[in-house]
DNA sequence: AAGTAGTTTAGAATGATTTTAAAGTGAAAA
DNA sequence: TTTTCACTTTAAAATCATTCTAAACTACTT
């Protein structure tokens, strides 16, 4: 399935600059990203897009699943192409974020959901420090 | 013990600012609130304080240990006057935040901690959507 | 009482993200 | 195919949380 295909089947309209970024995100591999980052990668693949569109993009895949934004008070959003529900060690003094596979963490006993609400996902942050 | 003995204890020399904060964030009511929260409640109390400076305490207090920073995508930090490791429930519609007591989540079986770090704090995020 | 490092503050600066509004474009209808 | 129009892109301005600057102040030590 091609990028086009993909983005149609998500719902959104495959423009020239969707398909620039589905091609750059799209391919399997798991990537945790910035705004910016994502920018960049669109600069030296050849083309260009204003960091308003990127933004816009980065919206509609998130709102679409395409790709999801990690929980994290950085003051950068952070955005992630493993849309599995997983979970990420954080070194708080680089930003830098590491998966953990979600059969790695055994959540036994999730507490009672709020009456009216269901679970839209369960994301654990473990933080690291350097030793010494 | 008293505000001022508090801050002591903590190594954060007592100054008027930081004895306002401490008396209504340091009363054993745990609570989540932004820097603005904050300094609505001050202004509440008869006081008033320069957001620089609310943003200066609640750095040198969270770096203390006697507040801490939830780690959340939310745009404005958000802070808890609940120190032990707990987590929570979060209504990504409102932003509201609401506890999960340590041992109402069961974690078994952490995964390994990069060779050279320590975890530095566990957090649980449950995100809720509203039923229908 | 004097000295000094640490603190507060108003206001400016920063930086990520959103908004504006005008021009462009994809897809459906005619 | 041409027309149409809602949706999209964009540069530039605006927004907004947070940090910085630099001058005045203050808690503690000597
Ligand atoms: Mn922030
Ligand atoms: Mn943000
Ligand atoms: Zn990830
Ligand atoms: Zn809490």
């Amino acid at each position: 399935m091609d990028s086009k295909d993909k983005l149609r089947k998500a719902g959104l309209r495959p423009t020239k600059q969707r398909m620039i970024i589905a091609n750059i995100l799209l391919d399997g591999v798991n990537r945790h990203f910035t705004a910016e980052n994502l920018q960049d990668e669109i600069n030296s693949s050849g083309n260009s897009m204003s960091i308003a569109t990127v933004y816009n993009c980065l919206k509609k895949f998130r709102n679409c699943g395409l790709i999801k934004q990690i929980e994290t008070s950085n003051d950068t959003a952070i955005f992630d192409t493993n849309t599995h529900q997983h979970h990420h060690f954080l070194n708080e003094e680089t930003g830098e974020l590491i998966d953990i596979e979600d059969d790695e963490i055994n959540l036994k006993s999730l507490p009672k959901i709020p009456q009216g609400y269901y679970s839209n996902g369960v994301e654990v942050l473990i933080k690291l420090k350097k030793q010494d």
